[in-house]
DNA sequence: CCTTCCGGTGCAAGCGGTTACGTGAGTTCG
DNA sequence: CGAACTCACGTAACCGCTTGCACCGGAAGG
C-alpha cells in the first residue's frame, strides 16, 4: 500500500542501504547518487516510516516537554518558545502536564515516557518530584529551565537579582514599608519562588529595612490569590506603601484589591510584578519582564545540541530582565 | 540491554505471542496467564518499545493536535483540555502550532506528520488553509474544533447564538447603537468569527436597528487591537453607545480606550466580550463564557472514540454558552 | 607495477514487537 | 462416541528501516 524504502530503491536503481543514506543526508553517497533518489523519493512522496526508523536505529526521534500546567500564562509561553524550535527539527514533541506537584492531583510522567522519548525538557518542576525524578535514571539529556541540578543542562534567568531589580526601585523611591506576595509559604519546592524571597530579603537588608513576616503574603500564583493577599497586607497594622508580588497575575489581583478599597496604585501604594505579561502593560503595572518565550527556545536549542554532540558537558544559560517602569509605583507619599 | 518481550517471555514460560496478548489484554489468554505475565513484566520493569509496536501493529500511537497558536489564552487553554483527555490514553500527543493561516509565516503542517499519527485534532484552523486541507487526503480520523467540514467531527459552539445573546444583552438595556469589534476584515476564513457577526447582524436586524459599517472596527484579537478599533469607534461621527466585542481580550482592550477617554465602562459606554477570560472577572467585564477546556476534552474524546471503533459516523458536539453580567453593561443612558 | 587506501555501494542481519495460522486439549451435542 | 467447536497458546513470518561489514574499482604511494 505505503512506499517503502524499497521501492525508492528499486526505482531509483540503487539498494535500501543507499536509499536510507542519500535521504538522511549521511556522507558516503556520490551527490549524483543523493540527488537522484531525492528526485525519486519526492516524485513518489515517499516519507520514511518513523516507527521503522526508530525500531531500527534506537533513537526515539522525540522529545518530551514536561511542564506543571499547559494553559497558564508563563507555561503556555515557554512552551510556545519550545515548539518553535523544535518545530525545524525533526524530533516530535510529546506534551506532558502533571499539575502541580504539591496538589493531590498531581501524576507521575515517568512511565509513560520510557522508552520513547531521546530527551526531556522540565518546566519549573523541582527535580525531586515524584515521577520527574526518576527520569534522571534513564541517563537521557535533561534540560532544566528554571531550577537546576549537578549535571544538568539549565536555562533560567536571575531571580534573585530580578527580584532585586524590583524591591531597590521600591526603595529607590522612597519606601520603607515594602510588602511581599510570594506564591506559597516557604519553603517552596519552586527554585525561582525562593530566589525572588532571597532577593526581597537581601535588598531590604541592604537598604536597612526590616524583614517582617507581616509585610508578606501568598498569592499562589493567581489573581485571586494576589487580590486576597493584598486585601490581608492592607489589614494589618501597618501597611506597606508598596509590594512587590511574584508574579504579575498576583500584582494584578494586588491592583484590584487596591482599587476595591479606593487607593489608586502608584499615588497610594506601589506595586511591582514579575513577568511581563500583556496585562501589565495595559494595567499600567511596574514590572521585571523576562523573555519568556526565548526561555523556552534556548532550552530546546540546548537539548538539540545535547543530543547532536552527546559529549558536549551540560550548559547553563542565563536570560536577561529588564525593568519596565510605570504607574503602578511612584515616590512614597505618606497616606492622607 | 534493555528488556524485550523475549526476555518476559522466557521468565515467564510462555511464548512472546502470549507475552504480547497478556499485556495488552486482548482476550483468548488465560487469566492466570495473564496474571503472571503481568506479574514478570512488573518485575523486570518492562516496557513495549513503541517503535517495535508500532511498525509491527502499523499503529502510529500518537496524535497531532495542530493549532495556529499555544500560547493565546484560547488555545493554550483547548490544549490543555484535549491534553488532559489524552494523558490517560496510551497515544502520544504531537504539538504543532502553524501560525495564523493569513500571515506569512505560517507554515504548513502536512509533511512532518505523515504515516507518525493515528489522528487530527485541529483547532480553529480553516479546512482550507494550506497544509491543513491536505490532512484530509491522509484519510485518517479527524476531529475539527471551531469549524467544521462534512464528513469529520467537530466540537464547539453556536457562535451565532453565543452572539445573539451577547447583543440582544445591549438590546434589551436599551442601547440602539451597538458597535462591533471583530477579529478582521470580512471575509474571515475563521468560522467562529463570521458566526459571531451574523449573530450580530441578526440580532439587530430583528430589533429593528440599522446595521452600519460604520459601527464596526477591526480588533485582531488582541488587547492593542481592540484598544485601537474601541479608540476609533469613538472617533466616529456618530459613536455607538454599546459594544460588543468578539473576544475577551479585544474588550479589554475597549475598556481601556474607554478609560483613557475618561469614559466609564457600562455608565458611558457598555462593552460585552466574548470567552470567559480570567481577566473579564477582574476587570468586571460582561461576557460570553464558553468552555474552554471542555471543548478541547470533548474533542480529544471524540477522536479516542472514533480511534476505538472507526465504523462509526463523525460526532458534532456543541457545548453550552453562559452569559455573564458585570459592570462593564448597563442601561442606556445618553451621554451628558 | 604492486600494494594500500578510500569513497561509493550492496548484502543481510537485526531492531522488538504483532498477528495469521496451526495445533492440541477440552467441550458440546447429535 | 465421534464430529465439530472452542480456547489457550506457540510458531514464525513479517513490519520498514538502519548499519556493520564486505566488496570493488580507482587513486595514491612506494
Amino acid at each position: 500500500m505505503a512506499m517503502t524504502i524499497r521501492d525508492i530503491a528499486r526505482e531509483a536503481g540503487v539498494s535500501t542501504a543507499t536509499v536510507s543514506r542519500a535521504l538522511r543526508g549521511l556522507p558516503n553517497v556520490d551527490p549524483v547518487t543523493r540527488e537522484r533518489v531525492r528526485q525519486v523519493a519526492e516524485r513518489l512522496d515517499y516519507v520514511v516510516s518513523p516507527a521503522a526508523s526508530r525500531l531500527a536505529s534506537g533513537r526515539a526521534g522525540s522529545i518530551a516537554v514536561i511542564t506543571p500546567y499547559i494553559a497558564r500564562w508563563y507555561f503556555a509561553r515557554v512552551l510556545s518558545g519550545i515548539e518553535s524550535v523544535l518545530q525545524a527539527s525533526d524530533l516530535d514533541l510529546l506534551l506532558s502536564s502533571v499539575g502541580d506537584p504539591s496538589e493531590s492531583n498531581h501524576l507521575p510522567p515517568h512511565r509513560k515516557l520510557r522508552r520513547r522519548v531521546d530527551g526531556f525538557l522540565v518546566i519549573s518542576l523541582p527535580t525531586d518530584t515524584p515521577g520527574v525524578g526518576e527520569i534522571f535514571d534513564l541517563d537521557l539529556p535533561v534540560v532544566l529551565i528554571d531550577t537546576d541540578r549537578p549535571g544538568c543542562s539549565s536555562v533560567g534567568i536571575d531571580d534573585v537579582a530580578g527580584s532585586r531589580m524590583a524591591v531597590q526601585h521600591l526603595v529607590n523611591l522612597g519606601h520603607e514599608r515594602i510588602g511581599l506576595i510570594s506564591g506559597r509559604a516557604l519553603p517552596s519546592p519552586f527554585r525561582p519562588e525562593e530566589n525572588r524571597i532571597v532577593g526581597y530579603h537581601e535588598t531590604l537588608a541592604e537598604a536597612g529595612l526590616a524583614i517582617e513576616p507581616d509585610l508578606e503574603a501568598c498569592g499562589h500564583f493567581t489573581i485571586e490569590g494576589g487580590e486576597r493577599a493584598m486585601t490581608s497586607l492592607l489589614a494589618r497594622p501597618r501597611p506597606p506603601t508598596a509590594v512587590f508580588a511574584m508574579s504579575d497575575e498576583m500584582a494584578l489581583g494586588a491592583l484590584r484589591s487596591l482599587r476595591s478599597h479606593g487607593l489608586e496604585p502608584g499615588r497610594d501604594v506601589s506595586v511591582v510584578g514579575f513577568d511581563g505579561h500583556e496585562m501589565a502593560e495595559h494595567l499600567d503595572l511596574t514590572t521585571v519582564v523576562q523573555p519568556v518565550e526565548q526561555i523556552g527556545a534556548r532550552a530546546a536549542r540546548a537539548l538539540l545540541d545535547r543530543l547532536d554532540s552527546p559529549t558536549e558537558g551540560p550548559v547553563h544559560v542565563e536570560l536577561p530582565l529588564e525593568m519596565v517602569v510605570r504607574g503602578s509605583t511612584a515616590p512614597r507619599r505618606d497616606r492622607s
